[in-house]
DNA sequence: GAATTTATGACATGATGGTGACATTGCAAT
DNA sequence: ATTGCAATGTCACCATCATGTCATAAATTC
């Protein structure tokens, strides 16, 4: 099996030490995150396997931060892991209906974490999220974060790296820019709808020397396609 | 696209006031309501496209508005924005049960306003109803926005497709000029009746290698038709 | 054959998408 | 701190495509 990676997003730099210890000796790669900002540039960057988030957080709270995990369908899939405060009865159920997967309660033990984070990997279907998708020779693995075409791995930034995610996941179906900026850029970013061409042109010329690029159409008047016929 | 209309249910005139310039300088038309009675006799009038509510106002309550539009059939679909005073974290609670797509906290800039309605806008726009139509060889695909007669794909034109998509979902029926207009251009575009002679004329060529041109029928004196029938 | 209606080719104009360049930002190495 | 770098979003410019209109040819009706 290949290591998992873990997100913890946390500010106590103490906690995130004991943590990481744990983890890394329960043979778990962990990724950390001091506030929800950094979470989302963590995540933006490669997807983990399980995020571990503090309630208590500057600035965006660690409910707040799940909640926007599970609208957004990059990461709606994403187990969560909370800490929480001790005896907060309103924070289990806040979390519950945030679409949380468990809660712990501080102070809480290594050992312990590490057996949930185990248990609620068991229990998301990892297949799901993580199985690579191949379209004639084009092969898209979200665990290794790699693409490969043919055996030749293909370097491109995150979001084209989401982007192709998207589409591979989504083929033979039109997607406006707008659509677009929703999937894949996520509701809550406000950006100019013309930037999904550029990116759109970015993610073709990874695609171009291998020919890969011809799936990616464009439907004028319409938006963009990833699809195998012509 | 056309002019989206906004729904401003504020009591305070400065902020009326500059939300209305923020609006109308985005290309929104902008409604404008002081309470929660005067919003709901504009919303008989003529729905918006979105509504934008203040937490704070006289009489019934921002979130009462809310809860209230949320339960009403005719309403139910109609984005909302709530306006927050800030930092209250119970609001935003409040307002996520009531069912509001988007909050903002004040003080905030309109530029920052506009930016969320197109995004709420955005991703509000219901999945078009889309089942592949197939008359007799002749396959038109909405959700992939493709036309294929016998696995091979036949380009056309924006418009073209609008109009062959109309005819395929509306089959054994004449069609004059001027409803074509209204259906297939839009109601409030003007246009010569003649253009359409011109569509069907480049939707026919498209079809003629097929011989798929052969649904797409004149009735002389009335309009066109398609049909199976020859 | 004259009148009416439709088909068709050509064309100007506007809309749309592709593309290179650039400013900015955040991060990592120094 | 400083520098370098990669990623990203925005813009301006350009090529191409789509569209509406017109003039004219062809077809149909009387």
């Amino acid at each position: 099996m290949s290591e998992k990676t873990i997100l913890l997003v946390e500010d106590e730099p103490a906690i995130r030490e004991m943590v990481g210890f744990a983890l890394s000796r329960a043979g778990f790669r962990m990724v950390e995150a001091g506030d929800a900002n950094e979470a989302h540039t963590r995540l933006a960057e490669r997807l983990p396997d399980l995020v571990v988030v503090d309630w208590m957080l500057p600035g965006t709270s660690g409910i707040d931060l799940a909640r926007r995990l599970k609208r957004e369908e990059y990461t709606a899939e994403l187990p969560i892991i909370m800490l929480t405060a001790r005896g907060e009865e309103d924070d289990k159920v806040g979390a519950l209906e945030a679409g949380v997967d468990d809660y712990i309660t501080k102070p809480f033990s290594p050992r312990e974490l590490v057996a949930r984070i185990k248990a609620v990997l068991r229990r998301s279907i990892p297949e799901e999220q993580s199985r690579p998708i191949t379209v004639d020779g084009l092969t898209l693995d979200p665990s290794s974060h790699r693409v490969t075409v043919g055996g030749e791995a293909l370097e491109m930034g995150p979001t084209e790296f989401r982007l192709l995610h998207f589409f591979m996941t989504h083929p033979e179906r039109v997607y406006s820019r707008s659509q677009l900026l929703d999937r894949v850029w996520g509701r809550n970013t406000y950006v100019e709808e013309r930037t999904v061409d550029v990116h759109i042109l970015r993610l073709r010329k990874v695609l171009a020397p291998s020919g890969c690029d011809r799936f990616v159409q464009t439907v004028r008047g319409a938006g963009y396609r990833f699809s195998q016929q012509t």
